[in-house]
DNA sequence: CATTGTGAATACGTTCACAGCG
DNA sequence: CGCTGTGAACGTATTCACAATG
């Protein structure tokens, strides 16, 4: 078992980078909203402001994808979303097992923008007998002891964990034996897998901490901006690394 | 107004790498399991191994913190801990507020892993007054007519938006006017916020568009690698992609 | 002639490999 | 002697800037 590898390294494949995919979703809303309103063509810089990127990197993107736009005019919306769901794959149906109900799991099989875009909740998996055969979100909750007959039912290939950390390795191999491919982990923790699947992670916990770093340069920032009577054009000082008087012993706090 | 940018671009500051900071959080993670077994050292081994990353990238990501480590022994635990606590900006109490208290706003609330690590749910926002006065694990949810109070008389620098897309520009708009310089944001939609402000989202949608990509690009090869005779080992049927002969005119789903 | 598509330049991130050191 | 810390090499991603073109 290879030790939480995301995605393949190595393969060359048809070589989309990384990168653009994780952006195409996002130029994919983005152009469904303008679908919607019927708007035929848009321009890469229009598109790129809807999405939030810049102009650049959006035609560098699409660039991989083919030569999808035309010079002087723009992009065909409808064109492009249909171009970019089949890139990703929207173009079939995925059925998706969801494992522990717990608050998060019932927020994510109530969540509508699921069932949209080829994603289906092909079924409900938890341990605990009291919630096998509730309803959740009009979805019946099976008892995990189902768990790879109903992978295997429904040819499911992609699997979201959302049990306590806990028991998410465990379930994730039961997942990965029974057939699946793809995890979404939204439990804390590095979850093991063999190579070929691949597991992306959700971590509320590791983004606010990402946040409070940034948040904490900013105060740092402020401080030093007060030291100066002229605004000093652009001295920065940055929290420099003296924390104090000094840093002796931690203070752990539990996990 | 700029348009959802994420993170300060050409600021050099005092310089740790954006990809080292978003790996410190996994790095505390592991080394609290370890110090809560009471493991006295770990090498960069070991710990890589925990966290999910090679030893090469977490000494490197170290050593942008300075040489907490001893050659030939490793790395002291508690030590560490505390390091990159206080350089995470864990070592100070984050009040937080999430605004937006349906399934996904309850789901947070209840996170444990929330109240540890310095981050408290300060308050719980929602526009419904349904909602009002309701208690969401033991918190009680406020008016939105109150964001602004909340803010101000709490110190919230974070805010979690857990609205349905309509409303997040708008809601964003009163955190950041009322105080806010933080924001995750779980609504599928791109926040514009002024310079100065961090975004970070958390797209369910997104990351499993990414994983049918991959999913897909798997199927391919498969097929591919039947056309050879030995039987193919893990022979999984996969839904192939193919959607008819030649993808002629979408056929375009809702958002 | 506005806008795409893309090489070339730059910036950022990862990995290698080994000198330095406890 | 084993493991850290880090320059140097490599690879990936972003941005620039402009020629190509409908």
């Amino acid at each position: 078992m290879a030790t939480g590898r995301t995605h393949r390294p190595a393969t060359r494949s048809r070589g989309i980078p990384e990168a653009t995919v994780a952006r195409l979703p996002l130029y994919l809303r983005a152009l469904t909203a303008l679908s919607e309103r019927s708007v035929p063509t848009v321009s890469s810089e229009e598109l790129a402001a809807a999405a939030g990127v810049n102009s650049a990197k959006l035609r560098k993107d699409f660039s991989y994808l083919g030569s999808y736009g035309t010079r002087g005019v723009g992009y065909d919306v409808e064109y492009l979303v249909y171009q970019i769901s089949r890139e990703l794959g929207l173009t079939q149906d995925w059925p998706v097992v969801i494992v522990g109900i717990g608050n998060l799991g019932a927020a994510l099989a109530n969540y509508g923008g699921f069932a949209s875009r080829g994603f289906r909740v092909a079924a409900l998996i938890d341990a605990d007998p009291e919630m096998t055969g509730r309803q959740v979100a009009g979805i019946p909750v099976q008892h995990s002891d189902e768990l790879e007959k109903i992978i295997s039912d429904n040819g499911v290939s992609i699997g979201v964990i959302t049990t306590p950390p806990g028991v998410a390795q465990q379930v994730c191999e039961r997942l990965v034996a029974a057939g699946v491919t793809s995890i979404l982990n939204f439990a804390p923790t590095v979850l093991s897998v063999p190579d070929g699947v691949d597991v992306r992670k959700v971590d509320l916990s590791i983004e606010l901490q990402i946040l409070a770093f940034h948040e904490q340069r900013k105060a740092g920032e402020e401080a030093a901006a007060q030291e100066s009577a002229v605004p000093a054009p652009a001295a920065r000082r940055v929290n420099t690394t003296d924390q104090g008087p000094d840093g002796d012993v931690p203070a752990v706090m539990p996990a």
